[in-house]
This record gives structure tokens, sequence and C-alpha cells, in this order.
DNA sequence: GGCACAGCATTTTAGACAGCATGTC
DNA sequence: CTAAAATGCTGTGCC
């Protein structure tokens, strides 16, 4: 089919044939002829790389063209830029929104296409934004993420939200393969586009011996190094002219790899010299140090412990082609598009806690073999999993390469799962009875799947027992209602579950603590938590012993619980030292974690923070004021004493402390050293800015709302 | 006694969404 | 109920 035919903008069209894009790949017209252009749902369950975005893109552009609004959603604020920027520069207005980027939400609704994830496009929805019911589209990007047990409820109840507030809005759900197509594209009332074709020949194959075994054939691999395969394969493709993607089980594997592949290249040249020396820049610790020493080499690796810069410097290398090779843990895996000439997947086990060494699935592993072949850039690509004897071979053909796609099923009756979705049906005025809550559930895909929904509704009956008991939900004869505290609970899009935990602290505590607020919230489910080895265990014990006073929970006598209660800690701990200024290189030291991982960490914390400001607002209003500070302490990772200064726009934590360690403490203080010695500690520019702020707002303004704090611990239903 | 080291035992293990309000070095 | 690599620990042999 050609682009021509198509009911598409002229300018879109005219792009395109100046991208070189004349004619559709056979899914993409399939999807035409299943009525796309025509209003139709649809459900596009075909590989990776096989043109999904084009598809999106055509269908998007064609409801703009006829005065609508498109909503994509995806599952990574990474994937979320990266169509951001594909969509962009097109003629269409294209807007983003995520946790950390978004324009304020009014001006958002003023975009064609909006970019978000599923969580913020939830959040909007709870908080009503209003241009959502201006949405006539709306595609799901790797829409079998359903199946997944942490996020895939919201992007459930994201789906029946969207198609219960907007019901002529058309639907495409974008998806890897999948074992069970038909029911899911069912509930969708989406006509199903499935296919194998791909625009790259994709080889896969199984490793031994020094060959690669194909089911057609072998390839002989020179063995270069006597001890590892996986050195050899990667040698090989780098001497063929190609780059590879190694995956592996853990972030030391990923690292160990990249080390021994660095001297076995041993590529010189200055563009990446350039790159080393980006990173060596930014490197404070040992792991970005190696990182630096690898890549002047021609090798990388790539895990979450590394920061965003540095993911970005590793990504641009391999991009450019400069590097040659990238080990990776799972990161890589689902992020951004980044293919190469061959993947292989070295480790297929991989550790679950309490379960152990688990093979992945199929489907992950289908997800890493995608990666292989850059369209128009390699004839081929090649997806290679190592076996370790003769007979495994077979074993990994079975189990990986010809696997079927495995099927997808709903996991929102899980325990856990609804405790913040009911809440937020009922905040949000989804449902306002027992049988309303029902009628909506029936709108899932559990239900769709199971026909009766006897599970769902246990779950649900628990969540509300749990919602009415913690005072979020009242119910009143037939009606449910959600009291202020349950309204403000949902729009903070806090689990019910980490707000009964906080709430419950804030009314026990004797005495406000930094220390005691940290650990509270580390203690809910909502924050990720460090692993707590057992060489940290008598240091935290020790940090403990010096915080008696401040911590509000003491370590548990059961051994189990013992372990959370470290992990707790140890997060506990480092959180504060970032609060006390103690420097990233420092904090990755002493609690061996990378840069990346604290970033994410005290995102995480601001983020639960900031609740806990709302909720003792209510609950705790004589330590209001204690939280508030706080939460801007953490935010910029400094102590107390800074906080006057860093209220001045210009001023974060470096140059606040170094003004304070020039005894000004406070902006009289500066007014009063006056712009010459401002000038010696900041440099002119700075020093300029500052003071034109200080002379705008000479007469300080009362600080802005503690008047209107407190509204005590009532918390009256929204009707009656 | 002190040290080096072999050999065995123990420990450790992936990732990343959300609020708010704009400007850090 | 698990795998593999790094680290920790113990005991031996040697000076």
């Amino acid at each position: 089919m050609l682009i021509c035919e198509l009911p598409i903008p002229a300018e879109l069209r005219q792009r395109y044939s100046q991208g070189g894009i004349s004619e559709l790949y056979p899914p993409q017209a399939d999807c035409v002829e299943r009525g796309m252009f025509k209003g139709k749902n649809l459900l596009v369950a075909i590989p990776t790389a096989s043109g999904k975005t084009l598809v999106a893109e055509m269908a998007m552009h064609s409801h703009i063209a006829a005065g609508g609004k498109c909503l994509y959603i995806v599952p990574l604020k990474a994937l979320a830029s990266e169509k951001y920027d594909e969509f962009g520069n097109k003629g269409v207005r294209v807007g983003i929104a995520t946790g950390d980027l978004d324009r304020r939400d009014d001006q958002l609704g003023r975009n064609d296409i909006i970019v978000a994830t599923s969580e913020k496009v939830d959040s909007l929805l709870r908080n009503s934004a209003r241009w959502i019911g201006d949405i006539t589209l709306l595609v799901i990007d790797e829409i079998h993420l359903i199946d997944s047990v942490d996020r895939g409820p919201t992007l459930e109840v994201v789906i029946a939200k969207m198609r219960y507030r907007n019901p002529a809005m058309q639907v495409i759900g974008l998806s890897a393969t999948i074992g069970n197509p038909k029911i899911f594209a069912g509930w969708l009332d989406a006509e199903l586009v499935t296919s194998n074709w791909r625009p790259v020949d994709l080889r896969q194959g199984v490793f031994y011996n020094n060959r690669i075994h194909f089911r057609d054939g072998e390839r002989p691999v020179k063995q270069v190094s006597k001890s590892f395969d996986d050195l050899n394969l990667c040698l090989d493709t780098i001497a063929e002219g190609g780059q590879c993607l190694v995956f592996v089980s853990s972030r030391r594997n990923a690292e160990a790899f990249a080390k021994r592949a660095a001297s076995a290249i041993k590529c010189e040249d200055p563009a990446l010299t350039a790159y080393s020396e980006q990173l060596g820049g930014i490197a404070e610790t040992d792991m970005v140090k190696t990182l630096a020493a690898c890549v002047a080499k021609g090798a990388a690796f790539h895990h979450a412990g590394l920061s965003r810069p540095e993911r970005a410097i590793v990504e641009e290398g391999f991009r450019k082609g400069l590097i040659k090779c990238i080990s990776s843990t799972p990161t890589l895996a689902a992020g951004l598009n980044l293919p190469a000439r061959r993947v292989i997947v070295r480790d297929y086990l991989r550790f679950s806690a309490g379960e152990g060494m688990l093979p992945i699935p199929a489907s992950e592993y289908h997800q890493m073999a995608g990666r292989a072949g850059r369209p128009r850039l390699d004839p081929y690509g090649e997806a290679v999993l190592i076996a370790k004897d003769e007979r495994q071979i077979e074993d990994l053909f079975e189990w990986y390469i010809e696997a079927p796609a495995e099927k997808i099923h709903s996991k929102i009756a899980e325990p856990t799962a609804l405790y913040t979705h009911v809440l937020s049906l009922i905040a949000s005025g989804f449902a306002k009875t027992r049988k309303e809550l029902t009628e909506f559930m029936d709108r899932t895909f559990y239900v769709h799947e199971h026909r009766k929904g006897h599970l769902m509704k246990k779950a649900v009956d628990d969540a509300l027992l749990f919602l009415v008991s913690s005072e979020m939900v009242i119910e009143v004869g037939e009606h449910l209602g959600s009291t202020e505290f349950g309204s403000m609970v949902s729009r903070l899009y806090i689990d019910p579950r980490s707000a009964e935990i906080i709430v419950r602290a804030l009314r026990g505590q004797r005495g406000y603590s930094d220390l005691g607020i940290l650990q509270v919230i580390c203690c809910t489910p909502d924050m990720p938590n460090l692993y707590a080895r057992n060489a940290d265990i008598p240091a935290l014990d020790r940090m403990r012993e010096a915080h008696v006073g401040e911590l509000w929970f003491t370590p548990p006598l059961d051994e189990d619980e013992a372990e959370t209660y470290y992990r707790a800690l140890k997060t506990t701990m480092l959180l504060s030292d970032w609060a006390d200024e103690l420097p990233d290189a420092k904090i990755c030291e002493r609690y061996s974690v990378g840069p990346g991982d604290v970033h994410g960490m005290v995102e995480s914390v601001n983020w639960l923070l900031h609740a806990t400001v709302e909720l003792s607002r209510m609950f705790a209003a004589s330590i209001h004021l204690k939280v508030r500070e706080y939460e801007i302490c953490m935010k910029n990772g400094i102590r107390r004493e800074l906080l006057p200064l860093v209220k001045l726009r210009g001023i974060g934590r470096v140059r606040a402390r170094r003004l304070f360690n020039n005894n000004i403490t406070s902006p009289d203080a500066l007014r009063a050293a006056g712009i010459e010695t401002v000038t010696q500690i900041l440099g002119q520019g700075i020093a300029e800015q500052i003071f034109s702020q200080l002379h705008r707002n000479a007469s300080p303004a009362p600080s802005t709302d503690d008047s209107n704090a407190v509204t005590g611990q009532s918390q009256l239903s929204r009707f009656g």
C-alpha cells in the first residue's frame, strides 16, 4: 500500500516521502485495511521495530486534521521523551506529561498530541484535567504491560476510565506479540492485527563450542579468548563491522564484562576519548571512573546505578557507532530504541527474591532479541543465547527461540492492587455506590477474561474494608463517598496504605525529628528500599544507637521483619546523609550504590515528603512547618541553616554553602555584605541577579499560607 | 608469632512510576 | 526449591 493513497494530511505525506518512506510495511497496511482511518479500535500485536510508531502517528495526524486530540500512553519516562521528540516538528503541537516533565495542565490541553506515562494519566484523571474530555484517539504503547503485577493494574484502570469518560474515542493498542490476542482485542472492542513480519531479517541461534547453531546451519566464531565465549561472540561482531549488546543478570556482571571487552577491543579514537573525558569530568565515584576507562577503549556498561547524564553519554556514543559494545542489565531491554547488529543474551537466569534463580520469560527474551538489526543500516540482525553444554542447545531453542508468545492476564485482582484504584474511583466520581463500583469493574480486562468476577469482588471488598476503617471512605446507606482525607490521598497519588502508615505515625509522635519522618516514609510501600547486606548491620546499629531519640521505630524481634527494618533504616540513613550535605561520591561509597540510585531515592522521597507535608497539615498541625522545611532541605540537599539562602532564585546547595561559609547566612546578611563581597564569592553575573531580587522585595513578603493551614482532624464527607 | 595462600564457606543479586513549581554548577 | 562470582574465613605450611 502506497503512502500517497492514504487519507493523511498532505504535509505528513510529504514528510514521509522526503524521508524515503513511500510504501507501508505489510502489518501497517493491514491496520489501514482493518479500518484504522475509519475510527475502528485496533490491537496491533506485532514484533519490535516493525513500524508500530508510524501507524500511531498516521492515525493521530488524521484525527488532528479532523479537529481531534490524541493521547499517547507510554510505560517509561525515557520513552515519553523519545516519542515527544519523534512526534514533534511535524506541524502539530506536542506536549509531554510525566512526573518530572510537564507544563501546567491547562497549557498541556492546548496540544494536539499529549505523550504521557500511564501513572501520569491516572493522576490527571484524578485531578480532573479538563482536556481529557477532548481526547478523540487514545494510543497505548506496549499495552501488553497490563500483565505486569506492579504497574499493569494502573494501565488497565486508566484504559477503562478513559473509555468510560469518552465513549466515542478511538483506541489503538500497540503490543509485542502475545499468546492470547483475540480475547484481549475483544476487551478493547478492537480489530486484531498480528504478524511476524520484520523489516530486517532476524537470525536467532545458540552458541556452543565456538559455533553459533542456527536451525538452518552453523556459523563459526573465532576463538580469541580461551575462557570467555561471550567475549568471543562480541569480538566477532566487531571484527565484522557491527555493534553488540550483551544482556547480563547483574550490575556486577555488566561491569565485569565491559572491563574484559575494553581490554580486548582496545579501540583508539579521538572521538571516543572525548566521550570518556566527558565522563571523567563528572566522575567522582569508582563506578564512573571505571566506565570512563571502558568507554575510552570502545566498551561500556549500562544499568540503573548510572545517573541520567552518564546513561545519555553511553547511549549517544553507541548510537554514533563509536562505542562498539554495551553490556547491560534489563535497563536497555525495555527502554529506548538502541538497536545493534548482534544481541547476546548471556544470562537467561535472574535472581528473584524468595524464589532463587528463575529463567526469564520468553517474552523478555524476544524483547531483547528484537533489538538486533538496525533497519536500513544492518544487513541482518542476530540474537544469540549461550549454552553451557551440548544438551542445552535444544532446550534454549525450545524455551526461547521457538517458544510461543506468553498469554497476558489481568493482575488487577491481586491482593494489594485495588486499594488505590478503588479509592480513586470513589474520590473522582466514577462510582458512588458499591453497585456502580462493580459496574465499573465489569469494564476491566479481568472481568472480560474471566467472565465471572468473584475474585474481583473479594478484592474490591477487601479494599473497601481498609478504606473505610482508615477513614478515607465513608459508606452511608447505599452511598460511598471519600472523606477529605481520602480525596487528598487520591490526589497526592500515594498508596492508601502509605498514607495510613504516615498518618498513624504523625498522630502518635511525641516530638518531631527529621529522622523520624524519614524513617516513617521509608517504611511505606511506595518507597523503594536499599538492600541491607550482612556487613551493613553493625554500622546501621551504631547509627541507630547514635540517634535513638530521633528514630520513631525500633527494631523488631522477629528475624524476617528485621530484614525489612534494616533495609528501611539503611535508606533512611542514606537520605539523611544527602540532606546533611554529604557529597554524592561519599554517599555512593558509604552505601555501595551508584549515583543513579541516589537520585532515584531522593526523587521518591521528595514525592512522599510532599505528601507528608500535606497530610501533616491535616493531622499534625504542630509539626507541619518543620516537615515543610525539611522538604525543602531534602529537595536541595541542604542543612536547615541554608534555608534562608536557597529561597533566592539562582542559589542552590553549592552557592548557599559557599555563602554560608563566608558568614553570609541570610538575605539580610547578603544585603549587609554588599554586592562587591558577593561578587568575590559567587562571581559577577550571579551577584547581580541576586541583588536585583533583593531590591525587588526589599520588604520580605509574609510567608505564603500558614494562616489557612490547618483543618484539624475532622474529615467531612463530600456529599450530604 | 607472623605471613601467604589454598580451599572451602558465605554472601549477594534488575528496574523505576508518582506531586509541585520552575530555574542548579 | 536456585547459579555464579566475589568476598570472607579457616587452616596449613613455611620462615
